[in-house]
DNA sequence: CGCACCGAGTTCATCGTTTTCATCTGAGGG
DNA sequence: CCCTCAGATGAAAACGATGAACTCGGTGCG
């Protein structure tokens, strides 16, 4: 691969020379700035990425941290509206998975850190505040996405978790159920789990309705785990005319069981998810859900990285999201 | 951030003896060796990769090109395969999206590039032979996902398209099925779509079938596109009692049409779809449709550019993969 | 006339590593 | 007792770019 040294021996000028026209830096004869543009073309000269990033301390990268690539659309989507920001300030984005666990989290955040990424975009779940907040006091700029870290207010682009569960709970109240159930992850130390579980009680405590530890069961947040939870909520045979989804995947899965004891959804039992993600548009029946706006929040989270490596102050920038009710075919009033 | 030489002051030792104890590339005495360790924990260094990879001109770095990181879980379950490899072998990935168009493929294949990437593995849709093959010359060694390149087959990890179709109209004349539409994608310059659409004339001809091109729609290869498909193949009036889909997502929209009709799946109407991407099992009715191994062809493309960048052989590794049919519930026996 | 200034170049130090080569030490053989 | 040799260590030269400092004519102004 061509150097600026041979651009620059091609050309007949000096390397800063060469240096100049490619940053735009200087002015530069036109003469020797044609020499030099035909030169690199001749070449085909792109300069050395890490050469740059060494002597002038920024690698263009934005660093990313998500739970899984595959779990579900969810990351994929929040890296769309990522990398269209990422993409638009010209740099580049360098995802890594952190699979939910402590030990991997922690590692893909040292390599991020280690390729010196120019800021870093993080969904972390079994990090600690405190672990998270001394990285935010750490030189590189950090934005958590899906987290209020406390002490990092402002670096924190998030949706207000209770309040979907409770506007899924309303809705189900509106329309007259009363007997809801929660069918919800296993994994409870996760934030966004207890925020979800008390935006549901607080929703039934809002329409007068006595929570009931029986209608809440647990396992693992896809769509099997959906299955296997309304298995158990069947078997422990309490009575509900509705449920909520910790996700729509849950949803879907709950759903699936119920058809197969021909419980019809949603005649007999109404069904509300959460997150919408695309292809629940498709199963049926179409479900109501919970919009979880991930793309946008990863729009405002890239935003906020890149104002903050380029030390630009936050204006406009949303931090708090509200989720909204997207109605469809799942609730049926009782 | 401390450096090299930070360390090698804490430690009392020179730079080279310090790289030497990160590399293990040469014996150092073992309480020099302490010395180093312990200077390197107090001050959490971790070498500067910009400054490793300018000298050694090794990035560790594995670039991949994707069609998208959001039109489904395709390319996130390809990433999956892809990552354990690269992982194993104790480099990092770095994607990015070509998002099917010819311009945005060549930048971003240029940027890889550009980032010193040891190797790609490409997932190209939109660029020509020409151009692939081309790259394949240069000296950054490039594997080929999903597509035959002629001229570089040894580089290329593929699934047998044709085959795929075929086995999914062979089960469905089968059982009985005579009236067979094809809801396909809108771009046929996609090499896939031709395969595809072969392998589906092809098994109309071997069950002595004549192939009626009203039978055959297409739209853009998603959820939508195979609702809008079935939409029209409906308006022409012409019977089927079955269709095959591009892909799932495809087949799922299709279904969720025909449902809108009013005509039962898999009663009236039988579909077999394409992929096996993981919610169509919860769909209703769950899918019939053709795997496409696709984590497993990440892993073997991986593998292969790992082999390639150490120069060694390639022993082993799988370069053409056969689609299986995967039978659940949305066909029943003409 | 002399000085400051200006634009257009060049030279050179620098970034944080790896790696080659030279140096030094001490042990073992003749 | 000296020479050789191996093993441990350090000094210094890359790697490919950037950018500060400097050079060199040529202007304009007091």
């Amino acid at each position: 691969m061509a150097t600026i040294k041979d651009v620059s021996r091609l050309a007949n000028v000096s390397i800063s020379t060469v240096s100049r026209v490619i940053n735009n830096t200087a002015q530069v004869a036109p003469e020797k700035r044609e020499a030099v543009l035909s030169a690199m073309k001749e070449l085909n000269f792109r300069p050395n990425s890490f050469a740059q990033a060494l002597v002038s301390k920024r690698s263009n990268c934005i660093g990313v941290l998500v739970g899984d690539l595959c779990g579900g659309p969810f990351f994929a989507q929040m890296m769309l509206g990522i990398e269209r920001i990422v993409d638009k300030a010209n740099k580049f984005t360098i995802v890594m998975s952190g699979n939910h666990d402590e030990y991997r989290e922690r590692h893909a955040i040292e390599a991020l850190l280690q390729r010196q990424c120019d800021a870093l975009i993080l969904h972390s779940k079994a990090l600690s505040d405190e672990e998270l907040l001394e990285l935010a006091h750490g030189p590189t700029p950090v934005v958590f996405v899906n987290r209020q870290v406390p002490g990092a207010e402002d670096r924190c682009v998030w949706l207000d978790n209770r309040e979907g569960t409770l506007c899924a709970v309303r809705h189900l109240t509106s329309q007259g159920h009363k007997e809801i159930a929660f069918i919800t992850t296993d994994d409870m130390d996760f934030t966004d789990a207890n925020l979800r579980f008390e935006g549901y009680k607080q929703g039934l405590e809002e329409a007068g309705i006595e929570f009931n530890e029986q209608r809440v069961v647990s396992a693992f947040p896809d769509e099997v785990g959906g299955h296997v939870a309304a298995e158990e909520l069947l078997q422990r045979k309490v009575p509900f005319t509705a449920f909520v989804g910790f996700n729509d995947a849950m949803a879907a899965g709950g759903i699936s069981c119920l058809m197969e004891h021909d419980i019809a959804v949603p005649q007999t039992v109404s069904v509300v998810g959460f997150d919408d993600i695309p292809y629940i548009r498709f199963i049926r029946p179409k479900l109501t859900t919970v919009k979880y706006p991930i793309e946008a929040i990863g729009e405002q989270a890239a935003e906020l990285a890149v104002r903050m490596l380029d030390n630009k102050p936050a204006d406009g920038i949303r931090l708090k999201f509200v989720p909204e009710m997207v109605i469809r075919d799942s609730v049926l009033p009782r």
